[in-house]
Parts: C-alpha cells; sequence; structure tokens
DNA sequence: GTATGATTAAAACGTTCGTTTGAATTATCC
DNA sequence: GGATAATTCAAACGAACGTTTTAATCATAC
C-alpha cells in the first residue's frame, strides 16, 4: 500500500476524492494525508487534472477488462447468445465487487460517482474512451437477448440498468441507514443477485404502448450506438 | 425571469452548478452572468452555502408536495392500497416532469444530482428534511402494494427504482447522444411509462433465494424506516 | 424636499488554490 | 566513490476564492 510516492498520492486522492467530491479536495490536503511533498504531484501527474485522471482509469481499466472478457466467456458458452440475467451478472458484477470487497474498491466506487456528475468537459473523452466498448459490446448482447425488444427501448431499458448499478455503488450506505441495518450493501453476493434479479424483470417486461404517440414511428432497427462528442 | 436581484442569482446558480458543478462555479461567475454585484450575494443569502441550499430548496419542496399530493389522491382513490405502477407513478411523475418540462428544470436537475454527490456534510440534514416523510410514505405504500416481499428485499428494490429516477434525470441526454436521437428524453410522458414499466417489472418479480446463506435470518417484519444522520 | 431604510456599487481583505522554482537529497550505474 | 540521473524538499509565485467594508444609490414615507 505504501510502496511508493505515486501510489501514496493515487491512494489518498482516491479515498478523498470519494468522501468530498473532486473539487472540493485541494492537492495539499491529498498532500499531507498522503505524507509527501507537494511538488511531488507535479513531478508524477503533471497537474491537478492529470492526476484526476490517473485515479480514475487506475481502476476502470480492469473493471472493464473483466467485463468484456466475462462477456466473452458467456458468449462462447451459450453459442453466441447468453441470455438477460447472464449478461446482466457480467456487466454488474465486476463493478461491485470491486465497490463492495474492498475499503479500497467502496471509496473508489464513491470517487467513480464524482467523475460521473463532476466531470468537465476535459474527462468527458477519457470516459467515452473507457467505456465506448463496453457499450457496444453489451448493448449487442442485450439485442441478442431481446430480439423482441424495439432497439430504443432496449437503450432506455440498458439505461435504467445503468442507473440501478450506479445508485447502488454510491448510495448504498444511505439504505443500510435508512433500513436500520436490515439492508447490507457489503453482501456482494446478495446486492448483485437482487439487482440482476430486478433488472432482468425490467428487461423481460413487454414494453407499453403509448397512447398518445406513435412509437414505431421510431425505426427499430439499424441503430447505430455510438459514443462520441 | 428577471423579476429582481435575488431570483436572478438563484436562476444562474442553479444554471452553473448544472452546468459545473457546485463547487467548481465561483460566486464572481454567478454574478456576472446574472449581471449584479458580488455582494448581492451576501447581502440576500449571507453566504455561498446558504446560497446553494436556497437553490436547492427552492425547486425540491414543490416536488415533493406533489408527490405527497398525488399519493394522498391515490390512496383515496384505491382504498388505501394502490398498485405498485400508480405509485411509482405518483413518485416518478413529479420529478420527471420538472426536470424535462422546461429548460429551466432540466438544469435544476442537474443541479439535484450535484447535490446528490457533492453533498458535503453541511447539506445532509437538508436532505434528510425534505426527503424525509417522502420515503416514510413512499416505503408504506410499496409495502401495501408488494405484501408478499420481504421487507429488506422491498427497500433494495425501492433503492433501485430511486436509481433508475436519477439516473435518468441526470444523465439522459447521453443516452440521446448513444442512441443518435432515437431515445428522446424530452418526452415526458414517455419517459416515465418507460420507467414505470421498467421499474414495476422490477417489483413484482419474485424474490430470489441466495442459495449461500439464509436469508430469512433478517425479520421480514417491522423495519423502522428512519432517515437521520 | 428631506429623512430613513433597503439595496447596489466598488474596492480591498486575508486565505487558499494550483503551479513553479532551485536547491537538497537519494538512488543508480560505471 | 564519484558522476549522473531521479526524486524530494522548502519556499515562493500569481491568481482566484469567499467575505467584508464603506460609500453611493434607490425607493418610500412624511
Amino acid at each position: 500500500m505504501a510502496t511508493g510516492t505515486k501510489e501514496q498520492i493515487l491512494d489518498s486522492a482516491e479515498r478523498m476524492f470519494a468522501e468530498n467530491g473532486i473539487h472540493a479536495v485541494s492537492l495539499r490536503t491529498i498532500i499531507a494525508e498522503a505524507d509527501v511533498n507537494l511538488a511531488a504531484v507535479h513531478y508524477h501527474f503533471g497537474s491537478k487534472d492529470a492526476l484526476v485522471e490517473a485515479v480514475f482509469e487506475r481502476r476502470v481499466g480492469p473493471v472493464n477488462e473483466a467485463r468484456l472478457a466475462w462477456l466473452d466467456r458467456l458468449e462462447a458458452e451459450w453459442d453466441g447468445a447468453p441470455p438477460v440475467e447472464e449478461v446482466l451478472r457480467a456487466f454488474v458484477t465486476p463493478a461491485i465487487q470491486l465497490a463492495m470487497d474492498s475499503e479500497r474498491g467502496r471509496t473508489f466506487m464513491k470517487t467513480c460517482g464524482r467523475f460521473y456528475t463532476e466531470a468537465g468537459d476535459h474527462l468527458q473523452p477519457i470516459f467515452d474512451r473507457l467505456f465506448r466498448k463496453i457499450i457496444e459490446r453489451y448493448v449487442a448482447a442485450f439485442r441478442k437477448a431481446c430480439p423482441d425488444l424495439p432497439a430504443a427501448e432496449l437503450l432506455w431499458r440498458f439505461h435504467f440498468t445503468v442507473g440501478v448499478m450506479v445508485h447502488t455503488l454510491l448510495d448504498s450506505e444511505k439504505l443500510r441507514r435508512i433500513s436500520g441495518g436490515a439492508c447490507d450493501p457489503s453482501d456482494v453476493e446478495a446486492v448483485v443477485e437482487r439487482m440482476v434479479n430486478f433488472a432482468a424483470a425490467g428487461m423481460k417486461t413487454s414494453p407499453v404502448t403509448l397512447k398518445h404517440k406513435e412509437q414505431a414511428a421510431v425505426e427499430p432497427e439499424g441503430i447505430e450506438v455510438e459514443v462520441s462528442a
């Protein structure tokens, strides 16, 4: 943990970003906790923005690789079209595992939420680069798992699923508080199963037919899933 | 819109908080856009923190009142136990309506998300005060709508539902981008119906039985829903 | 019209921010 | 073990922050 200055800065920054937000944390408070010199930040990273990016990338990379590898395994096992529950599990588990397994992961996930809401213009391309492939692969997998769903409806439901996951990663301590301890966010397997169960039901339910508008106006095929600026 | 200095400050602050985050926005950029004097902020609000609170309360109050009034109507109509879809609709619609109807509401909802993630210690009691009654009433309504659900499971699903809603409020523009315009977040009714449909399916699905643990260890009745620090 | 309170204006306050500098220290290699 | 590079250190930089102060302006009453 206390291997080198660089890692120490990353660790401290990660935790303080999680607790107080990115803009609210100054380099001086970070280096005070990391017990390193102020100039070390600029020596190793170049700027505060670059430090923020480094904190982000250090953990998101492995999670997304795990997601892709898991999906590879699934598609090999299920002949290219795994059921929606399995796809959901593959999508959700790596993040939840990182988030809940260790104290470090738990704090990082809050940082991840900070990025998600605090990220200014300069973090957007990084976000896109890290998640483009994930979105492409998983949307395709969900398409195969739910072939009867109109394309727009499927994207909405994927969006909702991401919401379930992000909110769970970000704010489940509040649930523990509200429930008086009955809901335990640290039980990874249980959380994953509950989420998969909930989201799969939402994914599989038949779409509503909107009265006031022709929903068929949306071309149901050939929607390009692209993540760009 | 340009009625008085106070409202102008609130409007500008709301928009800039939404666009850049709370801590990232300085009073000077706010007053520059509002075209008022710097000292006016402290004259009318006292401090930046107080301004932040004022921005928050100005819009959240009416939304939550609408939620409670809607639930009152529902319970009168359905003899005290409205179905889960109706409860979901009552919970979701006021927020979505505010979020999507006007440009102003849209920006505020982003601000709301900022609060949710950037809120430090001083905003927590305000958050609790504004949402305690909402949580109590709606959890009770969901209990009646899903009487067979274990209490902890119901709270988890409520939590997931909040995630669906928050994420939709916060980040649906990203969905529009990803979908190439096929998903239109500004169509309030359609968004609400999709969300209710998705969340209702998740709410009504039968709970998973976790293999590796006795889930019955959690007392399924009498969990006190409390929101406190 | 003038006195009184509410509001706005301009300027400066002290503090903290991210960043830079240049010397001191430590590690690495021949 | 001295040369060379990598790293750490203390100190200071200018800029921007939230806040305060003091005077000027405006509205409203008499």
